[in-house]
DNA sequence: ACACATTAGTCCTCTATAGGACTTGACGCT
DNA sequence: AGCGTCAAGTCCTATAGAGGACTAATGTGT
């Protein structure tokens, strides 16, 4: 026999805490949490899986639909059950995405890191990401859109997680896009966020680097990242400066594709 | 026999253009898009609508569970599958909402009707609303938020479908959340959105209403709302007005609560 | 009055089974 | 080499049936 990956669930119809489909897609949430599957890596099939969790077809099914639901994994007819990987939520547009009007398409992004530090400074980064040693990477950097509007982005995360990524060199932060490399690297991909926004005159090192006028105003618009299970992972602040050119920041919402309006 | 509500759908197990699942809850969706159940009316059972439409209850049961993803239906144990009304979108935050630091306490919202007008003029409102005979309704407001943070809102609707708004005194508009009253009023409830954001001055008209000073930025919030089958109802632009005071627009995502974080 | 049991109505879970549909690669024929 | 067929592997759809669990209303006994 091979190596199962599942224990077959407890409890049969009745008698245990929570529905089997249920059980079962906790079960294999947390085995891909754990880095037993990586993003991009195929599931056993179906009824591989109700042979090794002792459930029918259909509730597996239904546990690998939560999941489809959830972001965690996708499925392909005739070809198998895959973890979502970064890839796959770029096209999910779960998250924002900078974008110009006309049509719908998107603007080439190019990042440049002007700082990467560790700090145990506390701050709402720390509210939110609530590291347990209290010490926070801190990357801050110019996004440019279309090569002719720039943002200033600062994303804060949990050291103990990410530790590797402070001894990154800068080259290699430079040009990717924080979510695919999280996603890709670390097994922690960005499913969910929490954001609010704020007309709030810039800070002058921002305005600086920016090249605006000292306490212009601009968006602050902040978006916490959650994970897996909606553990907070990141959390980042983006300032935007005012643009009479009509290029907008686009949030893809539910159900859906993201769809610029000019304003 | 009782009156049937649902004809039988049309191939079975093959030979069908679609699953016959998605035929039941798009049969469902049309149903309740005709009027056919109003928000908040309570859909037949489960074995009485497999017995209507010549399905399983299982597949009966998937096309609801689908209606609940769609935010069309809410279902509750022992009680009965109900068609969601305005109160119920409340909960699911799945548009936005003022809140203030401090918890997740949501402040008090006031709105004054600053002005109902029809018009034919075409803008980003008419590309996105598309109405068929280009009329529209417009309406603007002054929000309140917590009497102490003010927020210009306009909204735009196809005057074909909400005539009968434009007929509505300006006393029953007021103090009344769109969203509700679109909803109860006219079987029209906003289930999805899509948003623009700018920085950008705030117009001379509106800068003197929210009493700052002309030629103030601010945040420039296009929100696209869609009904069933993502019809586009609603075209909103908010005008928020710069606040070093910590009040924040926070809107909820896709799956959870939405959760302030202090800026 | 009040507390408790019963019952009808409803949704929820799960099973075992059957066949369909799509993808991929291997095989055999021209 | 190129093409068509076939088969294995996988997900997709659907069924009939059984029992469980929750809600609300009704009846019963103290």
């Amino acid at each position: 026999m091979p190596a199962t990956t599942l224990r077959p669930v407890e409890g049969g119809r009745n008698g245990s805490p929570k529905a089997k489909h249920r059980q079962i897609s906790e079960r294999i949430l947390s085995a891909i949490e754990a880095g037993r599957w990586l993003p991009g890596d195929q599931l056993p099939a179906e009824d591989q899986l109700a042979a090794e969790t002792g459930a029918s077809l259909g509730t597996v099914q239904r546990a690998l639909r939560s999941l489809v639901a959830m972001g965690v994994v996708e499925r392909h007819h005739g070809k198998g059950t895959f973890v979502s990987g970064a890839r796959a939520q770029e096209q999910q547009l779960l998250h924002f995405r900078f974008m110009a009007e006309g049509g719908t398409q998107l603007l080439p992004v190019y990042f440049r890191i002007t700082g990467v530090e560790t700090t145990r400074e506390s701050g709402p980064w720390s509210q939110f990401l609530d590291s347990s040693d209290g010490e926070y990477i801190h990357i801050h950097r110019l996004v440019s859109v279309n090569d002719e509007f720039d943002v200033f982005s600062e994303i804060y995360l949990p050291a103990d997680r990410f530790s590797e990524l402070a001894r990154l060199s800068e080259t290699t932060l430079n040009g990717v896009s924080f979510r695919d490399m999280l996603a890709e690297r670390f097994n922690a991909p960005t499913l969910n966020a929490r954001q609010t926004m704020a007309c709030q005159p810039l800070p002058p090192r921002v305005s600086r680097l920016l090249g605006v006028m000292p306490g212009q105003y601009g968006i602050v618009w902040v978006i916490g990242g959650l994970s897996y299970r909606d553990a907070p992972i990141t959390w980042q602040r983006i300032f935007v400066p005012p643009s009479d050119r009509v290029i907008e920041i686009v949030q893809a919402m539910p159900h859906g594709q993201a769809k610029a309006v000019s304003l």
